[in-house]
DNA sequence: TTCACTATACCGTCCAGCCGGTACACAAAC
DNA sequence: GTTTGTGTACCGGCTGGACGGTATAGTGAA
């Protein structure tokens, strides 16, 4: 793997495992294998590391969703029903440690979450794009959004069979039942 | 107000207006009015002005919770409900700095996460009481989570409006309707 | 006078960013 | 084919500043 992503691998790493404090030019070094001039060779500054950071979970997501996206089912709700099962993918950002970007940026530098707004207009729109109920689809993605926040902060509810539940009730919601409105 | 409150008060504003990052006990004393030692007098650290902050927010949770769950109607998700009306309230949590807290916590020490950690147990025995499917309640639960931890980060999806109308759809969907099960 | 509270000065540590240097690969010049 | 030059990748020490925490002195009310 390029020394590049090596490093943004190592930096997440240290924020899941010890924290966003601890994340530190030499640290990230050390983790990476490197010394601290190499990765101020590759990135400029910290806000240039959490940068990459930042774009590396989009990248995740954006594949993540890609992928999903074609294996689901056409009709209403599609990318609503993406987004579930990206959210509940074993190795998707709810489960890796790519997360630690957000709480990086959010710490470091507020403004390094632009991207990560900016993306979320993105899904914004597909939503709007293909579900026939837009509170119905907010409202389960805000799901998802709360199940991956609660991860990222270290709060655990249910174990894996609830998690299953929770994602089948969740597609359940976004199966149109004739008959049936809520 | 009491200096005590009153510092906690300036550390929430800042971790809101500034970021986490920029949260030292000489900015919250400046903010506050009054200087470092003064600070350090009523918090023997800053994690123990983090915990503090992280107090108030469990505090006014549970303020917030009692308060709408009196005015709540009996039934089942009673307490589901009560946790949507919270959520949207404007003088509550969600819209409030004090989420600030848990950016601070998770950032400067996740130890401090643990009263956090604490309320969520507390809540999912609350849920679990009165929620004939407890996957609808968390669910609904857990968009909410998503809903404050957009805001936390900055992300604003729709204006109030679209937020009413979120609301109603969550509360509609802890409305049991005769000859509809999902 | 005592106590609750606040101000000021200071110390030790940590860290981001800078910079001079090294190693190596490749290439053009002679 | 040896020398000289150029660019990439990386190293590690240094420094200036910021920050948490301590010590101590001061102040006003009871």
């Amino acid at each position: 793997m390029s020394t590049f992503d090596n490093i943004i691998d190592a930096a997440m790493a240290i924020v899941r495992d010890q924290g966003v404090a601890k994340l530190t030019l030499d640290a990230a070094a050390k983790a990476a294998g490197i010394s601290k001039g190499g990765v101020l060779y590759h990135f400029k500054s910290k806000d240039d590391l959490i940068r990459g950071m930042v774009q590396r979970l989009i990248d995740q997501c954006d594949q993540l969703n890609h992928d999903y996206y074609q294996r689901e089912s056409e009709g209403p709700y599609r990318w609503a029903r993406t987004m579930v099962h990206a959210c509940f993918d074993p190795t998707g950002p709810a489960n890796d440690p790519v997360g630690g970007a957000l709480l990086a940026a959010i710490t470091v530098n507020p403004v390094l979450m632009a991207p990560i707004h900016a993306m979320y207009a993105r899904w914004q729109e597909r939503l709007a794009g293909d579900s026939p109920d837009m509170e119905r689809a907010g409202l389960v993605c805000s799901a998802m959004d709360g199940l991956f926040f609660q991860r990222l902060m270290g709060i655990r509810l249910g174990d894996s069979a609830a998690s299953e539940r929770l994602m089948r009730h969740a597609l359940d919601l976004l199966t149109p039942k004739e008959g049936a409105s809520s």
